[in-house]
DNA sequence: CAGAATCCCGTCTGATACTG
DNA sequence: CAGTATCAGACGGGATTCTG
């Protein structure tokens, strides 16, 4: 089979920013600088993208109140809250697993990794 | 909590070529042009730095034999076949998916998308 | 066969400044 | 507040050539 559309798909629901987002708005909707502040570290300008694309795919709803100063408020779609299972799970191994990868890391400076 | 180490650790093991070279090493030890081959669409280099990296982490382990020509072996390691678990999940997800996500890519066309 | 080295381009990403 | 616009550096990733 061609791989190629797949793993196109899975650089772009892969990518870090994406999977902070999703997550993030797993508790609830939020508002634009509260996910910025909450994820923590990620530029306006990515956000605003990576928003963007999500909300092109369909995994996450824009909505705008036009009161002034304006607010938008950013949830999961269904898709989108399905998509965060597996990304929920990849997370979880990340918080077991990271530490022993880091040991491994300096580890390979050394000698050669079994 | 500080997200910034878990979303780097999330970019690396994200990275599409990192899903799909683990995905394949599922089944089985692979050699070097036998895993491009499968992977498809992957450069040499591109190959070659995502099995470094691997390696380095702790998540593939290489064996070479001293043959004429010579023959690398590339395997999972203990912990690289716990990530594939999550990453498997995250690829049922893209193919149950992707018709969806496209079907909502297209029908959002009203400006630039990728 | 399994790379290493090199060149090169497009994308990602942050920083900064400006707007409705 | 929630963006848009622009610049610039880092990085991803392909193509090609060369070696043990």
């Amino acid at each position: 089979m061609d791989c190629r559309p797949i793993s196109q798909m899975l650089g772009r629901i892969g990518d870090k920013w994406t999977i902070m987002t999703i997550t993030m708005l797993l508790d609830g909707p939020k508002r634009f600088n509260e996910l910025r502040r909450i994820i923590g570290g990620i530029s306006q300008q990515m956000l605003t993208r990576t928003l963007r694309a999500l909300e092109n795919d369909g995994l996450v709803s824009r909505k705008v109140y036009p009161t002034i100063p304006p607010q938008v408020e950013y949830s999961l779609t269904t898709l989108g809250r399905s998509l965060a299972e597996p990304l929920t799970q990849l997370t979880v191994w990340v918080l077991e697993n990271i530490a022993e990868v880091e040991r491994n890391r300096s580890k390979a400076s050394n000698r050669s990794v079994d």
